[in-house]
Formats: C-alpha cells, structure tokens, sequence
DNA sequence: CATTGAGGGTGACATTTGTCATTAATACTG
DNA sequence: CAGTATTAATGACAAATGTCACCCTCAATG
C-alpha cells in the first residue's frame, strides 16, 4: 500500500516514518508541507494520503480540497493537533476518510489506515460529537478583524488592512465580541480560536 | 542504555518510543507527563531523561530544576517545538546535556542521545545563537500580568488574580508595553511570547 | 542615622475600545 | 418596481486602557 505523508515537524515525520515502515505491506513516501505532497500526487499516484493540517505553505485540508477539484477520490486521512470543530466540519464536508487527533496512539493510526483503505470513516470520538455542535456564528469580516486583534493591532491598523472605517471594524469587533459572550476582543479571539472558528 | 522518555503528544511519544526502541543497546520507558517522570525518577534511576518542554502538569524545565534540588546530575536532554531564547537559558543553567527542536531530523537525537551520554554536550544551533541574545527586561511581576492579559482578562481580573490594586496592574502593562516597544498590552504579550519570556 | 531604592499605590488625563442608534448605498427578489 | 437584506459608515457616549508624576513604607546600606 502506498502511503504519502505530509507533516511538517521533521521529527514527527521521521518517526511515523519509520514506524509505519515497520509494517510489511506499508510503503511510505514523506514530505514536509502541503505543496510538497500535492507536486507529488501530480505526478504518480498513492492509495492512501495521511495529512497535517497545519503546514506552511498549503494546509492539509486545502490539500484535500484541491483534490476533490481534481476529481480524485484519494482516501485522506487528516491528523492534527488541534481539538477544533471547525476543522472537523469543513473536513467530513471534503469527504475525507479519517480524522485523527495526535494525541491518538500509533497504533490507532496504523489501524485507521487500513480501515480507511478497506473504505470504512473513522473519526475520532472525542471529535465527531463536537462536530455537532454550535456552528461559527462569524462572518468573514469579523474573523478576520478578530485574527488580526489577536495579534495585538490596534483597530486603526485594522481598518487600515481591511481596507474599512475605523468605525466599521468597532463594529464588527462588538458583534463578535457580543456573539461569543466575550469580555473584550482579546477574549473573543480566544473563544473563537478555541473552537476552531478563528 | 535506560532511557526516560517525557512527552506529552501520544502520536509523536509512541513513535519515538518505536524508532529509539529499534536501536539495539536502548530501553525505553516513556510517559505522558512531568508528574509521571518524577514518579518514575524517585524510585528508580535511568541513564537519560529525554523530555519536552512543555508538558501538563510539571514541565521539561521544572523536572530538570527539580532533579537538580535533589542532587541527581541525570544527563537530560530537552526537546521542544519552540525556539525561545528564553528557554534556552534556563535549560543551559540547569546544565541539561542537550537541547534539540522538534524540528530536527530524527537521526539527530539517536545522535544526540549517544553524545550527551558520552558527558558531550549538544545544542541545536539556531537556539545557541539565539541564547546569547538579548536579555529578558521583565520583572516577575510585569510577566505574570501581561500572561493574564494575553488570555483576555480585563485589568480589573488581573489586578484581583494577583492582589494588587487595578492601578498598580496598569502600571506594570504599561512598563511591559514601554520595554518591549509594543503598541498595547496584546502586542507587548505576543512579542514576549515570541522571545520566550512569558 | 540619613539615604537610597524596591515594591506598591493614587489621581489625573488622554486615548482607545465597546455599544448603539441611525443612515446611505448596493444588490437580491418577488 | 417596491421591498428588503447586506455591507459600510457616522456620531455620540460610556468604559477600559495607557501614561505620568508623585506618594508611602520598609529594608538594605553607607
């Protein structure tokens, strides 16, 4: 079975390397980011796609997505660090065989992959009941705003970047802020990166 | 070689435990958290501790310092994902034998294991540079205010949390805000985290 | 003993944020 | 076309935040 991995913490990759190496029937091909992964899945093809979400560069999910434009049903399985149920929503909307947590152990991994193969879903309990849960109350201005008042910009430089008032992006600050039951902005983002909605 | 292994991601901890198990003279024993280590220390002796840094509970740093209370000089090795100068300091004044990123190549710490273990020391070097650098200029205080607020608690809740009045809270941000040539408490926040001194 | 220097606190003031009501312009829809 | 969301902007006001100068207490040190 040919499996391609794409995670970008070296010493993670190596290690799942080598232990999924160890199984006879597994042949593994390991790269370090998204874009890497989709270069070589241009060019030959591969029975299962074992992803990170966050990688630089192109992220696993967008990975998955471009995929899915091209038509290709590659099984994926997606492995990430993040508890987020955003992440998990757009991930089974994609279609994607599996969703691991890495806190998961190795050995769940290695039966996922042949549950995934075999054409069984198998997704982390402690994630599909969040997937259920309350849906992103943001609009897209409002994340975006809130992703840069995370980062300790003032609202002028974010009106500035978003290319809006001063004004406006109070606004859409307060929205948030007043939809997530937050204290302030800084909390808002807090709330809204926690579930995955930042 | 008896090795301790502390580290919080089961995915990453199996498959460590896997690939420095292939190397014949290695026996791991491998545990979730700090806690777990110093239990596992007290009552019997390892050759190496490997160990992250951040870990629930007790963390890589604090289970070395503590080692070292106890006059036990145990070679250990830390690994972690970030690169903080701050980190680096503290590790090389408890006199750890080595420091990696979880970025580096796998190799490396069987490497770094076998060196360490030889009384070399090993430091990744993108963080020795870094550790010659500047110097953190916050006092404990200021540190432990501008944690609270990185988490989105208004002066008010930082000023009850650390027993002080709501004015003296303002004037240890604005101290921080002053050092650090931030624009406000957010930013302030996010530079020290980014140099390892929060 | 006088001096210095932390560590903590006040008060006043300017600026930035958060809230809300209201309005204008555009696009969507029956 | 009238009706109605959507998106962005204003203005006004309250609350939180940032800045600064200055005060008090208590060790430590000469």
């Amino acid at each position: 079975m040919n499996i391609l991995l794409a995670e970008d913490q070296t010493m993670l990759r190596d290690a799942l390397s080598t232990l999924l190496g160890l199984e006879p029937s597994f042949s593994i091909t390991a790269v370090s980011d998204g874009l890497k992964a989709q270069a070589l899945l241009r060019e030959k093809s591969f029975d299962i796609l074992l992803t990170d979400i966050e990688m630089p560069g192109l992220s696993g999910l967008d990975l998955v997505a471009w995929l899915r434009e091209q038509q290709n049903p590659l099984a994926s399985i997606i492995i990430t660090t993040f508890n987020r149920a955003g992440f998990v929503r757009r991930a089974l909307a994609l279609d994607v065989g599996g969703f691991l947590l890495k806190d998961a152990p190795s050995d769940q991994l290695v039966d996922a992959i042949y549950r995934v193969h075999r054409g069984e879903r198998v997704i982390a309990s402690e994630l599909a009941l969040q997937a259920l849960g309350d849906q992103d109350p943001l609009t897209d201005k409002e994340r975006r705003a809130l992703r840069l008042a995370h980062e300790g910009l003032s609202t002028a430089h974010i009106a500035q970047k978003l290319c809006l008032s001063e004004g406006t992006i109070r606004n859409y600050l307060s929205e948030a802020i007043s939809k997530l039951g937050a204290g302030n902005r800084v909390d808002a983002a807090r709330i809204a990166r926690h579930r995955g909605w930042l």
